[in-house]
DNA sequence: TATATTCCCTCTAGTAGCTATAGGTTCAAG
DNA sequence: CTTGAACCTATAGCTACTAGAGGGAATATA
């Protein structure tokens, strides 16, 4: 089979745009062109778009993908980084899950009070302004 | 008390050019310059930079809190509206959150495979290239 | 074969929220 | 009065796209 880049883009949800993006960045190979000069990807050019847009999905950065790119495609080289860079990802997830958890913590104290008045008594406002009144170990 | 932009930077974490840009994009009103076209800021600037480091750090944008700098300076409005802003992203919030903690789970079952070999056979690589093999409802 | 519609092409610029650099001026201390 | 740190503006860069302009290519129908 062989694809247009709107067929590619339909089948796995990433955009015109994007695919062209990830071709300059050096995560799509440049495929075939067409007589007129328009882009043909084959089987492969699917599945490698699909892997990029898995990989997005779970956050990692075209970075992260493109290394892992590399080394899907050297398959004598040992797991081991492909397995670092996944971990090192886990890692970073959590750590921005702590943050956020925090962060709802105290938006939820802010919301929480009653502001049923006018600005100058606002208890967002004032919670905003004045750092020392939340628990304070955010940022 | 009367502070250069640097004082300012040390005393709220802020750095210096982010002080300007918050200028530029409105949340920090242009102070007194000295006679050498130097930024003068009084305590109420440093207020205001406060008032925002603690919104940014809560992960409001720079859109809501224009917003409720505006809003601080209108003591007669309701307060309804600051805390609409707060609630809004309280919601933004927990979702992140929960996107996120889906994400984790499917990054440990990836990483939490068998990876001592060659890439060839590497379960990081192939859970990314087959979507099938994940839970399925991220993104 | 003509035409209409839909698709595709490249290139440029815009988004958020900064950060970094270049090239020059001012302030404060000694 | 000189030195060195701090400051100024303006511009460009970062991530990961997205949108638009202005045009060519592919395809379905008449």
């Amino acid at each position: 089979m062989i694809y247009s880049i709107g067929e590619l883009a339909r089948r796995t949800g990433v955009k015109i745009p994007t695919i062209r993006y990830y071709e300059q960045m050096g995560l799509m190979e440049p495929p075939e062109r067409s007589s007129g000069n328009q882009r043909r990807y084959t089987q492969h050019g699917l599945e490698r778009l699909s892997f990029i847009r898995h990989a997005r999905q779970l956050g990692l950065s075209i970075e992260d993908i493109r290394e892992l790119v590399d080394l899907s495609q050297r398959p004598e080289r040992p797991c081991h980084e492909a397995h670092q860079i996944a971990a090192r990802h886990l890692e970073n997830l959590q750590a921005r899950i702590a943050k956020l958890k925090k962060l709802e913590k105290e938006l939820k104290r802010i919301t929480g009070g009653s502001d049923t008045g006018q600005v100058g008594a606002c208890h967002v406002i004032r919670a905003l302004a004045d750092h020392s009144l939340c628990d304070g170990d955010h940022g």
